[in-house]
DNA sequence: TCTCGAGGCGCG
DNA sequence: AAAGCGCGCCTCGAGA
């Protein structure tokens, strides 16, 4: 009965034999002793063996669950359990929970990691005690078995038996999981109706043109701009020549932006914006999009975990975590099923009730509408002067309507407003803050660092105008971080529960979407309101592992429909 | 010719 | 209605 299976890349310097090469090596361990040599396996061999491990539900232990899960996916091979080495390393190198041992004092002196760098592609720094030192390059992406064991001992031993340590390790182990469900749910993919995307972007532009050509309702509309611009050459595609043609119609903007536009009173303003949206749906979303995107009636995205600095997803491909509500139609539940979409109501200020522990905020957030629950205790009963407020309290608005509702708000939610603002405190003077379970914000880069030793009044400004970006960023980061650990909580355990259903003998569908605080299901017709339930189940489940019992709740809505479109 | 930043806009 | 946070994708155009 192995508790831990760790699965590594062979690396051998033997030619490959006539059975191929052995592409992985596995060693298993009872409790803390391995359980055998290590396994070679070769290539092709690799699902089924782990099938075979499943049984006895190891947690795996791998350098990247992105690299090897979808391989073992396609073949029909799914994993209940997964330690991350290269997602649990990223959260260890910036959680103030993590012990400073040698392995992670490694990490922190490492130079950052380049932004937005795809997650499985990083250079998966390989550290060792003996010698001390990083190596930059390494072998292959997957990691050595010796890297590997290395590694997954020096992290646990980067955990502490401490509150704080037991909440990271809560992290640790539902980043992992997030792993598995991302690649599950790209591989499952959202089930798209190509020919209802077509017809819809057929009513909007017009029927299908060359590559490179503009659809025919753009070009109608671009015929028309030039008309009314009196710019008989004007490419509207191009925000220099826009501008210089309404400019020299007389129209002050001073850029393109939509909602400049909208203020701008101008017979070419409606056709404008008409122009834009549609040229924004051709080329982000347009026919190339489905051609590329759509295969065997799905849409699979590749979901990044730990893409997101704050412990959300991001994707890489198809803009999945982008889908304009205009085309949501397209994503259809096939024959027999239906789409169970279900989406954290508010779920940012409910976050914040719990972090602040502000009694008056979960009060608010008793019942399933917190705005008009603000709204009624201290904006007089009016829902969207509170929603303003409490957005803006949670991104860090200054001005406008927004800034000036603050000090209502923080009259009535004292505790909640002043936890955003001592984020924000820490932030401008460079320190870091954290989510409840202990991932850590950046530490701010050197650029900022230098920027805050200004030496003239100018430099001054910018520093300051930097500082109080960094300011709304930890102030956001607390809420919006903590909230990523939720629906990470929330996702888990409705996989296990989905699993657990299966293990009796229903089906209850698959997970195909998750998109920050809602999730989607295909689910057979039939068993639309068992897979609600347990969606609702295990909302209360997220907020009870993460938090224990607190007085705040968690409502979810649940939205039973065959299209997409139709979920709210 | 290619790369890359800015501007813009889609989502939460 | 936009503003304050976090992203990805597209186009244009400047610069190598």
């Amino acid at each position: 009965m192995p508790r831990y299976a760790v699965l590594a890349t062979h690396s051998t310097s033997q030619p490959e034999s006539e059975a191929g090469a052995a592409s992985a090596v596995l060693q298993l361990f009872n409790d803390d002793e391995p359980a055998g040599p290590p396994l070679l396996v070769f290539e092709g061999q690799l699902p089924a063996v782990v099938a075979d491990l499943e049984a006895h539900s190891p947690r795996w232990v791998m350098d990247s669950t992105a690299h090897w899960y979808p391989k073992l996916l396609a073949a029909g091979s799914v994993i209940e359990r997964v330690w991350d080495l290269s997602l649990c390393r990223m959260i260890l190198r910036n959680s103030a929970s993590a012990l400073a041992t040698p392995y992670v004092n490694a990490l922190r002196s490492t130079p950052p990691e380049p932004a937005g760098a795809p997650a499985h592609a990083l250079p998966p720094p390989r550290v060792s005690e003996h010698q001390g030192q990083l190596f930059a390059e390494p072998k292959d992406a997957a990691g050595s078995l010796e890297s590997v064991l290395a590694e997954f001992a020096d992290q646990r031993a980067a955990v502490p038996d401490t509150l704080p340590g037991r909440r990271l390790r809560l992290l640790l182990a539902a980043e992992s999981a997030g792993a598995l469900i991302a690649a599950e749910m790209g591989a499952n993919g959202v089930p798209w109706d190509a020919d209802v995307h077509h017809a819809q972007l057929e009513s909007e532009l017009g029927p299908r043109t060359p590559e490179g050509t503009r659809p025919p309702k753009m070009e109608e509309l671009a015929a028309e701009l030039r008309t009314l611009l009196n710019s008989p050459a004007l490419n509207p595609d191009s925000q220099q020549e826009l501008l210089r043609a309404l400019h020299r119609a007389g129209i002050e903007a001073t850029s393109t932006r939509q909602w400049e536009l909208e203020e701008l009173k101008h017979p070419v303003i409606t056709p404008l914006l008409r122009y834009k949206k549609l040229s924004r749906l051709a080329s982000t979303n347009g026919y190339a999009w489905v051609d590329a995107w759509i295969t065997g009636g799905r849409f699979r995205p590749e979901y990044v975990v730990g893409g997101v600095v704050t412990g959300r997803w991001a994707s890489r491909g198809g803009g999945a975590l982008q889908i304009p509500h205009t085309i949501r139609d397209a994503a259809r539940a096939e024959d027999g099923h239906v789409l169970v979409v279900a989406d954290a109501a508010q779920l940012e200020p409910r976050i914040l009730a719990v972090l602040a522990r502000d009694a008056k905020l979960a009060d608010a957030a008793r019942g399933r509408d917190l705005y008009q629950g603000i709204a009624d205790l201290g904006f007089g009963g009016d829902r969207a002067h509170a929603k303003i407020a409490m957005l803006g309290a949670m991104y860090g608005a200054t001005t406008g309507e927004s800034g000036r509702l603050l000090p209502q708000l923080a009259r009535t939610f004292p505790d909640a407003v002043a936890l955003v603002e001592a984020a924000a405190r820490t932030g401008e003077a460079g320190g870091s803050v954290s989510s409840f379970l202990g991932r850590g914000s950046p530490e701010p880069s050197a650029d900022w660092k230098r920027s805050q030793r200004a030496d003239s009044a100018e430099a001054q400004r910018a520093a300051d105008a930097a500082a109080r970006s960094r300011g709304r960023f930890t102030r956001n980061f607390v809420v919006q971080s903590t909230a990523a650990e939720w629906a990470l909580c929330w996702l888990g355990e409705l996989r296990r529960a989905l699993n657990a259903a299966k293990a009796e003998g229903t089906d209850l569908g698959q997970m195909v979407m998750f998109l920050h605080d809602e999730v989607m299901l295909h689910v057979p017709e039939q068993h639309a309101q068992r897979a609600a339930e347990l969606i609702e189940a295990s909302a209360r489940a997220a907020a009870e592992l993460l938090f224990g019992s607190v007085p705040v709740d968690f409502p979810v809505g649940i939205a039973i429909v065959k299209s997409y479109a139709d979920a709210k």
